[in-house]
RNA sequence: GCGCCCGUAGCUCAGCUGGAUAGAGCACCGGCCUUCUAAGCCGGGGGUCGCAGGUUCGAGUCCUGCCGGGCGCGCCA
């Protein structure tokens, strides 16, 4: 997080500092100023009367009123200056440099909105980590649509991301999903067998075995013992469950990096060097016959158990492993999207890497459910899976930019209601539209105009011609779209960059319908403001195709109304 | 019982990390199409910010305690 340089800024905060010594405040008194919430207020808003206030022992309005006596306008560069609510004292300044900002954005065209604040720190960001053992559902949809936007809002600050999946290939569940495929297998020679105790019931499995047996030969899968056809039935199944997530994925509009295989850890020794490691370090013992690692000594209720008494590992160890081989790749942070029902998980993960000299390395963000609404009723059908809302369903219901919106609207930390009714609505007001639209509307203009935006003239002709209030306001938000994206990434909160996209949509819109009511004010109006309204246009153009980059969306040169 | 999250308009949720008159979308009511796409714009009604304390110039925001809801508390993953 560097620091904002801004020059003017300093002479005001050094001039008010000098007014406030003369109001009576302390020689070392720094004054805080801050950008008022609402813009009417003025540029740039101090608190410092109310803070004097309890020490001064006036009222707050009084000390206001001396300071801005005391205050050296020209020396603070600032064209007017007012008391107002409490004791604020609002600051206009004498050049806020709109039109020269504007310019800026043009320059920067599809940079607009990157800063360099993260300084290339290496971030590995994983997220859906769904097991391969079926398709991915809705709560995979709003990890996938979250880690996504989280690791876009990273590159546009400067990180080196690495967008990854960690696949569970390895485990009782995976075992159960061969006995689920070898039952079905079973199922189709005639054979009456059961699916195994919490196995996998559903459809898909049918089809996944028939496909299985499909490409293998059948005389080669008689030959097999149970034994290996369960293993041929493992690797199969994982593989091509693992491609239909992958498949979904893609349709999704999400793309991996890697996928990282927990089979690997086994392989490559990882699960072994950090048992040793861990040894070393004693931080773990042995009780009731299975291996237990101190959680409890760094933040966790108690300890936890890292092999379990018949020998096998828990889910808890080979993840510590690929947690420390993500540092062993050089990575400063690693930061993991997990569904509510994996809570539980993230004390003794924490623990257990700081145990080990990792205690800043993993930030967990906890995704709480999500509900899919139908008809006021919740959705639960679904003629693939029978007990879940899988993606791919969704997705094709909805398409893509509407599911990812959906998702990214709401903070990760509520449950979400995802209303299909209201995302399937095109007649009336659908939040992704209303961005959308507003983006098209400025490709709208250049077409209608026979402009090519990508070819304008990167000047500041033209704009001081944009007078209206309207005008102003879409300038301003345009502006602060880099602002929105380190406030959105510092919280790892698309949420907030989807609020402001919808703000600045709202305030294009109402800037184009100035024209309809007076059609001077058309943006492609013939006079001396023509120039610098395109140029406002292709402003606007570029700072929503960007925001809706970052989330994940498309940018439509234009949308088509569905027929009534 | 313990832990995490939530409680703001009829519904779904924002509220930019403590500021000024608490906002948006949906729903409801009323305006605006000889239009650069009305998937839009303008206006209106609708609030004890769960309750009670505390911190301070100032609390929807921070702290404590209750109440209500979701999720999690395995040698499952």
């Amino acid at each position: 997080m560097s620091a904002v340089v801004d020059p003017a800024l300093d002479r005001l905060t050094a001039a008010l500092a000098a007014a406030a010594r003369t109001a009576g405040a302390p020689d070392d008194f720094s004054p805080e100023l801050s950008r008022p919430r609402d813009r009417e207020h003025g540029d740039w808003a101090s608190n410092a009367a109310l803070v004097l206030a309890g020490s001064l022992g006036l009222a707050p309005r009084d000390i206001a009123g001396r300071i801005v006596e005391g205050l050296d306008r020209v020396e603070a560069g600032v064209t007017d200056v007012t008391v107002a609510g409490p004791g604020f004292i609002n600051f206009r300044l004498a050049d806020e440099g709109l039109w020269p900002e504007i310019v800026k954005l043009l320059r920067a065209d599809d940079a607009w909105g990157r800063t360099d604040a993260g300084g290339g720190r290496k971030v590995n960001v994983e997220f859906v980590s769904a097991n391969p053992t079926g398709p991915l559902h809705v709560a995979h949809g709003r990890g996938a649509a979250l880690g996504d936007a989280v690791a876009s809002l990273l590159e546009w600050t400067g990180h080196d991301v690495t967008r990854e999946f960690y696949v569970n290939d390895a485990g009782k569940q995976i075992q159960l999903l061969a006995e689920s495929v070898e039952a079905r297998y079973q199922e189709s020679l005639g054979n009456d067998h059961a699916v195994p105790e919490g196995g996998y019931q559903g459809s898909y499995v049918i089809d996944l075995a028939r496909s299985i047996v499909g490409k293998t030969e059948a005389g080669e899968l008689r030959a097999m013992s149970a034994e290996q056809r369960l293993s041929h039935f493992e690797a199969e199944a994982v593989e091509v469950l693992r491609e239909g997530q992958a498949r979904d994925l893609a349709e999704f509009g999400v793309d991996m990096d890697l996928w990282f295989s927990e089979t690997s850890l086994y392989r490559s020794g990882a699960i072994d060097a950090l048992l040793a490691r861990l040894n070393e370090a004693d931080l773990t013992y042995e009780d009731d016959g299975a291996l237990w690692l101190r959680t409890s000594a760094f933040g966790d209720e108690k300890d936890r158990v890292l092999i379990k008494s018949d020998g096998s590992y828990t889910y808890f160890l080979p993840d510590l492993a690929y947690h420390l081989e993500k540092a062993d790749r050089g990575f400063d942070l690693a930061i993991d999207v997990w569904g509510a029902d994996h809570q539980g998980h993230e004390k003794r993960m924490l623990a257990a890497l700081a145990g080990l000299g990792f205690p800043d390395l993993l930030e967990v963000l906890i995704l709480q459910l999500v509900t899919v609404m139908r008809g006021g009723q919740e959705a639960r059908m679904s003629k693939r899976a029978g007990r879940f809302v899988t993606l791919a369903d969704l997705v094709s219901e909805t398409g893509p930019d509407v599911a990812r919106y959906f998702f990214l609207m709401r903070r990760a930390e509520v449950h979400l209601n995802f209303d299909l009714d209201l995302a399937l609505d095109t007649s009336e007001a659908n939040p992704v539209y209303k961005v959308q639209y507003a983006h098209a509307r400025m490709c709208s203009v250049f077409t209608k105009g026979g402009i090519d935006g990508e070819s304008l003239e990167v000047s500041a002709a033209g704009l001081d011609e944009l007078t209206t209030e309207a005008e102003r306001n879409v300038a301003k938000a345009v502006l602060r779209l880099p602002e929105v994206v380190g406030t959105a990434a510092r919280a790892r909160a698309p949420h907030i960059l989807s609020a402001y996209l919808e703000e600045t949509a709202g305030l294009v819109n109402a800037w184009y319908h100035q024209g309809n009511l007076d059609r001077s004010l058309r943006m492609l109006a013939e006079g001396p403001a023509r120039q610098g309204r395109v140029k406002l246009a292709r402003a606007v153009q570029i700072a929503l195709r960007n925001g809706l980059e970052i989330l994940g969306l498309t940018a439509p040169q234009s949308l088509v109304r569905d027929s009534e």
